[in-house]
DNA sequence: CTTGGCACTCTGGGGCCTTGAGTGCTAACT
DNA sequence: AGTTAGCACTCAAGGCCCCAGAGTGCCAAG
């Protein structure tokens, strides 16, 4: 019973916060939600509150303000993730639907997510490491240039010219092809060095520097190209907070052109759950201190092959953010499977 | 000698105001400047050149602020770009020389630019209009899904999947290849169209629903991607300038998302000079009237393919930043000559 | 045409006070 | 036990006043 209600108000606090940006007192509190009680009480399950570190009060005569440990209760008990309204499905259908090309999908989808949560948006490609080779093909560029294009399950095609120094022979390239092929069809990008060791050894004498210079050419494709596409959107949606709030937009703006920062941000999710949130000093990348992080996979099930997510002050609107993430995410993955 | 002086003085105002961001008066001018007059003279030729509106003052006991029509004049009469340090050239060189493919060119561009000038960088990916298609291949996917690939003179290379309905015959394929390629090889984008008007009539009656399909694609591909690529970097440089300067910095943001603004700031150059400077009013897109834009194209020599630039405050080193955008321009040509 | 002198005009900052929201405590009530 | 009313206390925010200082425009002399 009193233990219920002290969650009660933890809610609510959280709730108004969110609302109006502005310390909230006891006062207010009983006005603005039926909690049936008089403001004397609620000040004592205030200062319980406080006591156990989930709200803190800026100076003696403010009312109280979350704490990241509180803002972490709320979100723990959100039992059930606000469902969108089906005009909102609507529109996401209608944004995503027609995309024409992967770099398409991408850049709607950070859009969206961006417009629909009014924060930052972070998209991130389908990883190559956990995608599939599906094709490989060779175009002859020039006598000794070959362009080498791996041709991947989630969509993406990745090409790279390489110079071979030597004279290239149309049977030789039929042959590699055919052979590379075999080698790594279907397989996990992952997988492809280890697959590819030794295999110029299967080749006549004559032909393994051509064969060397483009197996070293994938590999370094494989390798390199490894570091994640990241798609950003919506920043101009931190220039509001500003003002209005103590942080300051730079050092995230900052970190935010960081593709490893970003990957970090993206990448340490909770696989229990469908949508993982990490508030304030939960993220230990600094610069966010001030700032939650609520991200979640697409790809099939149980076989993500990349995050998306957005960025935003920890003072946000955790239910809606939280649907709109994982509606997306649930989109995207529709999306990329018809293909 | 009278309008020397002015000339003079105005110069020494833009370049105090942009070292201090605080409006300048007579007495601090002499003591900076070799003026070799007393502060009364020069506050007459001041008051001489805000009547002329070229300076301003913000309210009655501050110094004066360039006018954008002040700064106007300051740039045109700025005879020489500074050049570039041999160090600031040799770390050019050193970023952008080990680029592997175009995309990697261009997001080093962006950020070498933004880094160079403190402010936020603009690159535009060669353009396709202005480019000529080098190769076509094909590559089947499935029994009717095939690939199309572009292989463009910039380096860029643009694949598009086409859903033909019709089983694809390789005989035909070959013989379409063949065809389109001496069609449209070394031809500018912009003409592909007309070139292949009435294309299939060449081909057999029962071919056509396939080299139909094809060609459709090939259209959607050069008309749709034509809305030209463009990268963006260093928006956190834009956050010093929020508290420091009145103007805010949402609606730049915000602009800076937009592709179509992104391209009108890249495109309004003059054919005239190697590097365009726009500011504040000159641009007439809302939200850059307290922005300058400077910008420059790159390519061969007399046939540019994309422009880049940096978006700033007005009150910018112009000097320093024409230099940086012009050198970087520089180098990306040549780069991109080299393959 | 330049210069020193001088009166004038503002902005910005510091200090002071008042207001009001919000608290914590205590004592009474259920 | 838990709840409530009453009350004294605290402190940030805003309004106000005042002063210092930077900068100006004008005038008369050099």
């Amino acid at each position: 019973m009193l233990e219920e209600r002290r969650l009660a108000v933890l809610k609510a606090i959280v709730q108004d916060y969110v609302a109006t940006h502005e310390p909230v007192g006891s006062k207010g509190l009983v006005d603005r939600h039926q909690l049936g009680v008089s403001p004397a009480t609620i000040r004592n399950d205030m200062a319980a509150l406080e006591e156990e570190g989930y709200i803190t009060a800026p100076h003696t005569s403010a009312g109280r303000v979350p704490t990241d440990r509180g803002y972490r209760l709320f979100v723990d008990q959100l039992s059930q993730i606000k469902p969108l309204s089906s005009a909102e499905r609507k529109g996401i259908d209608r944004f995503l639907g027609d995309a024409a090309d992967l770099d398409d999908v991408m850049s709607r989808t950070v859009r969206l997510l961006a417009q629909l949560t009014k924060q930052v948006a972070v998209v991130q490609y389908p990883s190559l490491s956990r995608s599939h080779v599906r094709r490989i093909e060779f175009i002859p560029v020039t006598d000794n240039k070959l362009m080498i294009i791996l041709i991947v399950d989630s969509g993406r095609v990745e090409q790279r010219v390489v110079d071979c120094a030597v004279p290239l022979r149309e049977d030789l390239l039929a042959d590699l092809r055919a052979r590379l092929s075999v080698a790594v069809s279907e397989q996990p990008f992952s997988s492809i060095p280890s697959r590819l060791e030794n295999f110029d050894a299967e080749f006549p004498q004559e032909s393994q520097p051509l064969v060397r210079a483009v197996i070293a050419s994938i590999l370094e494709t494989v390798t390199q190209k490894l570091d994640e596409r990241i798609v950003l959107g919506g920043t101009s949606n931190l220039a509001h907070y500003n003002d209005v709030f103590a942080m300051s937009i730079q050092p995230v703006l900052e970190a935010l052109e960081e593709q490893v920062v970003l990957l970090k941000l993206l990448g340490e999710v909770n696989p229990n759950q469908q949508v993982s949130v990490r508030i304030g000093h939960e993220n230990d990348l600094v610069g966010f201190n001030a700032t939650s992080v609520v991200t979640s996979q697409y790809g099939r099930e149980n076989s993500p092959v990349a995050s998306l997510g957005v960025v935003g002050p920890t003072h946000m609107d955790y239910a809606g953010t939280m649907s709109a993430v994982q509606a997306v995410a649930q989109y995207v993955s529709r999306i990329l499977s018809e293909n």
